[in-house]
DNA sequence: GTTAGCATGTAAGGAGTTACATGATTTT
DNA sequence: AAAATCATGTAACTCCTTACATGCTAAC
């Protein structure tokens, strides 16, 4: 039953974030958009053209972004720029610590966008993908200790290394955080004076 | 516009690949199938139950897998088999040495079930990924190369990161690949000597 | 003068997830 | 008696990919 509201087919996944996260770096056309994402991303995720250019079409649609360039015309290089309705639905999206920023598939763009991000919400994304990263290894370890039956030893090998890789991460993850513990040297103290913490958004 | 046939969804992901291996181990009902698949993989990927009952009625609609239990009646646990033609079909997708073995999504999957998969097949999956990976490591080598500006330290710190995973993965593929030729004691060696015949001389 | 890279798009659909819906059985 | 976990399923939707379609420009 349950109607349920049709939500608008909104086009809201982690590439939206990575687009919007780049344009506000510097206005771009689609496909140097798309080098520049496969190149941050590189060994993480891609992304097609087939998804970017749809993406780029709606940010258009609902006035997240403009175009430069010739639309009309000769067909070369369509350059798009950030509103401001654009700006402030990134800020939006960066300022969200849950779930979505900090999953396998989102985790990686928003890192890419931290030094866009508030301190705050950094420490928060990082602690919330290294608790889910130690859950994780928590439920496979018990269930492996669990299982009675001998698995073969690719089975095995296969475990093994992905328990590796993901406590390799966590020990990645707990680094950072502690840099970032260090670097944020009592800023909920006193005073407020314009301290380097935040956006290193210089030109370009 | 030729609305299209509408191509019978045919549910070929990976998710059919390990319920078919797990079901040839032994039969099982869905919910342990469940359990058994987030353990064995439990590091790299999850499967919902939203996508895996779907996967067996349709494993029973094409006829791969039978059920046992009381279906009709008394609610509780179907026990699924492979039939005939399921084992075959699972054959052919372990023969299988291509993209869909090796790409990120499916790679874990198919390496689970390598003591079910013929050696030969084994040693191209393997080489198969590690060139994957190998490609990648260029790609984003030479684009990072090519890049004048600088990028934030947080995007470099990803890139630093993420290019490392990729290379401790290459090195653990290499030590399978050796340690899967020294296995396959001089199966084509003594080549110089007992290989007489010339060509054609295939090993099993 | 042909390959490779630049540049932009669309249609169809694949492979899964989320949220919903339900109920039995075991543990606390 | 409540909470957890066992057990099975469906409908709607999401985000992205593949394959197609087009044409320009630089390098070899």
């Amino acid at each position: 039953m349950a109607p349920q509201p049709a939500r608008r087919s909104g086009r809201s996944g982690v590439l939206e974030l990575a687009v919007l996260g780049l344009l506000h770096e510097s206005p771009m056309h689609g496909y140097e958009l798309s080098k520049r994402l496969n190149t941050m991303l590189g060994a993480f995720r891609a992304f097609s053209y087939g998804s970017l250019y749809p993406c780029l079409k709606q940010m258009l649609a609902v006035g997240h972004a403009s175009a430069d360039g010739e639309p009309t015309g000769s067909r070369s290089r369509i350059v798009y720029r950030l509103t401001a309705d654009g700006k402030e639905h990134l800020q939006n999206l960066l300022a969200e610590a849950g779930p979505s920023s900090w999953e396998d598939e989102n985790f990686g763009v928003h890192f890419a966008f931290f030094s866009q991000t508030d301190a705050e919400v950094r420490m928060r994304i990082l602690e919330g993908r290294r608790n889910r990263l130690e859950e994780r290894l928590d439920h496979v370890k018990t269930s492996v200790a669990r299982t009675r039956e001998r698995v073969d030893s690719y089975t095995l090998e296969l475990q093994r290394h992905g328990l590796e890789s993901v406590e390799r991460e966590v020990r990645w993850l707990t680094e950072l955080i502690e840099t970032e513990r260090r670097s944020d040297h009592r800023t909920t103290a006193t005073d407020k004076d314009a301290d380097s913490s935040a956006s290193g958004t210089n030109f370009r």
